[in-house]
DNA sequence: CGATAAGGTGAATCATGATTCATGATTATA
DNA sequence: TATAATCATGAATCATGATTCACCTTATCG
């Protein structure tokens, strides 16, 4: 998805560094980096910052999007795997530890949209989209397959995915997750 | 538990304004509400607020404190119930719905107390470990009749308040519950 | 190699919000 | 009721952080 057209090659350079350095400051000091902080951290001036995205509701969106890119590809993955013949339950269940840590790191900076205004408002685009289908898709297949309960919705999965202890230790994340997903499992209604 | 020694009638009833402002709308508006705001909404001015609560981290703390204690009164009921013959099992999901609404303002404020500096190094005070005793108690008990997949903690417990779904509607709340304390239950290992 | 538009810089501006404190009420006693 | 503590008030102070803009740099292309 190129800009209006080409990029200068230094311009997307810093793009995309201002990106990662969004991303690693809002994980890691939550959502009150300053701005300036991540211009320093992406080693430009606040300037630059403000040239790539006018604000920084406008830079927080661009990090959550590219999260949900993130997570989008690891479903398309799970899915080829099933494809090549992996039982869907099983695909599913290492999906869920695989988006675990994204997902924890996409709450955090979630929490920064929400702490300055529209927090579903950003984007949302077609990645989230892309991401649910493919869930969908691999829900079905588990349910086909006898291991998950009737009864469970993407919504179920999503839920699953915004309710991860952000701050938890990996540990204490992954008994969490096995928790959940036995609550998934069929068995139960 | 009295201050140093009486206090004046007015600046009691403003106290117990102010703490109550204070959760309404912190848990309404999020973590960043000015303490103007809360001052207005307790009918009273600023200057008051910091006699009370000499930081707005101390007042964000007596408002955590505050759901801790009524969420440890509402295992205590809990436990009396089991006292009376209800099925242990039973009195921990129902506890678990009621405390689930109260858990869901605390993540709130939880959130405002992280939005500032420490946030667990907040009081945790005695009002928190009564509960966790209680809640000790309750599980082995619905471990005892055979309820709760054995290997079930306070933790997870914990845990599960911990990550409460805040600002879902009620009915997804409540799904969320479903799914979890099924995942809490004997069947799996 | 220039010319030039795209890109970068960072001090200055503006807004918001926590906290303080000198001054003016109220309540609780003697 | 008179007086001393206690309380309450809210404008002023101070700090922080988003956003802007007039002025330099540099990539790109003939």
């Amino acid at each position: 998805m190129p800009r209006a057209r080409t990029l200068r090659a230094d311009a997307a350079r810093n793009r995309a560094k201002i990106l990662e350095a969004a991303n690693d400051l809002i994980v890691e000091h939550g959502p009150d980096v300053p701005m300036e902080s991540i211009a320093a951290a992406a080693g430009v001036a606040v300037g630059t910052l403000y040239r790539h995205y006018p604000t920084k509701r406008a830079l927080v969106g661009a990090v959550i999007e590219s999260h949900f890119t993130h997570m989008a590809d690891e479903a398309e993955a799970a899915e080829a795997r099933i494809a090549a013949g992996e039982r869907a339950t099983d695909a599913l269940r290492s999906l869920a530890y695989r988006i675990m840590d994204g997902a924890a790191h996409n709450q955090a900076v979630k929490a920064a949209a929400r702490s300055m205004g529209a927090d579903d408002a950003l984007h949302h685009g077609s990645e989230l989209q892309r991401g649910i289908d493919v869930l969908a898709r691999i829900i079905a297949a588990a349910k086909a397959d006898g291991g998950l309960r009737a009864d469970l919705t993407v919504e179920d999965l999503l839920l699953f995915f915004k309710t991860v202890p952000v701050d938890a230790a990996p540990a204490v994340r992954a008994r969490w997750c096995e928790l959940m997903l036995d609550g998934f499992s069929a068995g139960r209604p």
